[in-house]
DNA sequence: CGGTCGATTTGCGCCATAACAAAAAATCTC
DNA sequence: GAGATTTTTTGTTATGGCGCAAATCGACCG
């Protein structure tokens, strides 16, 4: 197999502070995968047998309940891992990964997953910090459900989507990844209805502009306001 | 300063695969804490510059939104390593730990975690466990918290507290460190009075009995059956 | 360009649950 | 054990936002 070039991956948070050669070491296990928009990386419930690291495009990580509502738990991009039963101890995947556009990931076989964690003490700190960020999303989510109201919770979705993934644009900041009402409601544990209520409500105001499937903040600041001190 | 007997630890999930040289390693930087009751081991947003296990007691982890609001994180148990703001790269404690009944730990200064993770693979190894099952234990709750309503959020609530904490007695299972109302409804999202309706609703049907501060389930049975079905 | 299908918007009625308000009960203190 | 304090219970009222349903809009396709 093609060995992959270490530039590609050397800048990215999760391989700070290793050397050349530790990161040839990581790369020597790693294959590329292309996942085309809409295609799943793993499901659900299936055996975790891979781990990944995404290089281009970006996916949707979902959970769906015993009773078949779902959540959307994060969007995954480019430079970030997913899929790591193993570091969580999970011999399956608790949730499922899909391409919201065409994205490339590089993939390693979870065997190599104990042995790079123990050569390469850097990589399990910055794996750590990955798990600890993630962790406080998920408790500030919590926060965020437990003491505010749907329009908040919405509004500081829309936030967080546009600093991981806004764009500057001359009308405003623009989220470049196929998004709907449906995924924000599902980020937001509230329905399509009232997300749809709320950003009518928010366009009527100059806050945002909505396209199908596409958000432009025009004024950040704003939702920043509703989020701090109520309307 | 007495070095700690490493049988003390040698059993916890954070210290599987590692010999009695490495454990020795460990604890020769540690010092032993004693917590009383109502006491806080640390505070939100002070500055992180320990790490700890507990070995006897109980803590309740709370976190509070700008706007005051309080809701409870989690509960830390025997074994269970807290306040590990250096796994998760953040300067400060993200919530405060109480304890809730006397309790006893070890503490670690912040410098020590860098080396002990990079000469004992296996407690990174066991870290980013932990680190993983705390998060999917948020997401569970995300996942309850967007799809299901006050009564069953409530009832897997104590079902988990159960699992964590409960002590088998003639008339049911106890949950034997002080649990008010109040705690309940910060762990579920709801309030006070809509946790005590329930709770008097289900002494009804027979299947909890209340004290104050305390919780004896009587028919685990029937609270599972609330959380799959419906009614 | 017309047809089809998915996404979004909007109106309306209703219900779970929050908010407000007190009383009652349990526990602690001296 | 009397009083004070905290916790819990319970009643009443108000409302956010969900469920249902139907209309509209826009995009893609042949």
């Amino acid at each position: 197999m093609a060995q992959i070039d270490r530039s590609l991956i050397a800048a990215l948070p999760s391989f700070v502070g290793m050397g050349p050669e530790a990161l040839d070491d990581v790369l020597a296990q790693a294959r590329p995968l292309r996942a085309p928009k809409g295609s799943a990386v793993f499901n659900q419930g299936q055996n975790a047998e891979e781990f990944f690291l995404l290089l281009h495009g970006r996916l949707r990580v979902t959970r769906i309940t015993p009773q078949g509502e779902q959540v959307v738990v994060r969007f995954v991009g480019p430079g970030d891992m997913f899929g790591v039963a193993m570091a969580i101890k999970s011999e399956i995947y608790p949730g499922t990964a899909t391409a919201v556009v065409d994205s490339l990931a590089l993939v390693w076989p979870n065997s190599a997953w104990t042995g790079l964690i123990s050569r390469h003490p850097a990589l399990a700190l910055n794996t750590m910090g990955t798990l600890g960020a993630r962790l406080q999303d998920s408790q500030t989510r919590i926060l965020e459900m437990s003491t505010q109201q749907a329009e908040k919770r919405v509004a500081h979705a829309v936030l967080r989507l546009v600093n991981q993934a806004g764009r500057k644009t001359d009308e405003g900041i623009l989220i470049d990844f196929p998004i709907s009402r449906q995924d924000i409601a599902e980020m937001t544990g509230t329905t399509l209805h009232t997300v749809s209520r709320i950003f009518s409500a928010w366009e009527e105001k100059g806050l945002v502009k909505g396209g199908r499937r596409r958000i432009l903040v025009c004024d950040p600041h704003g939702l920043f306001m509703l989020t701090e001190k109520a309307d």
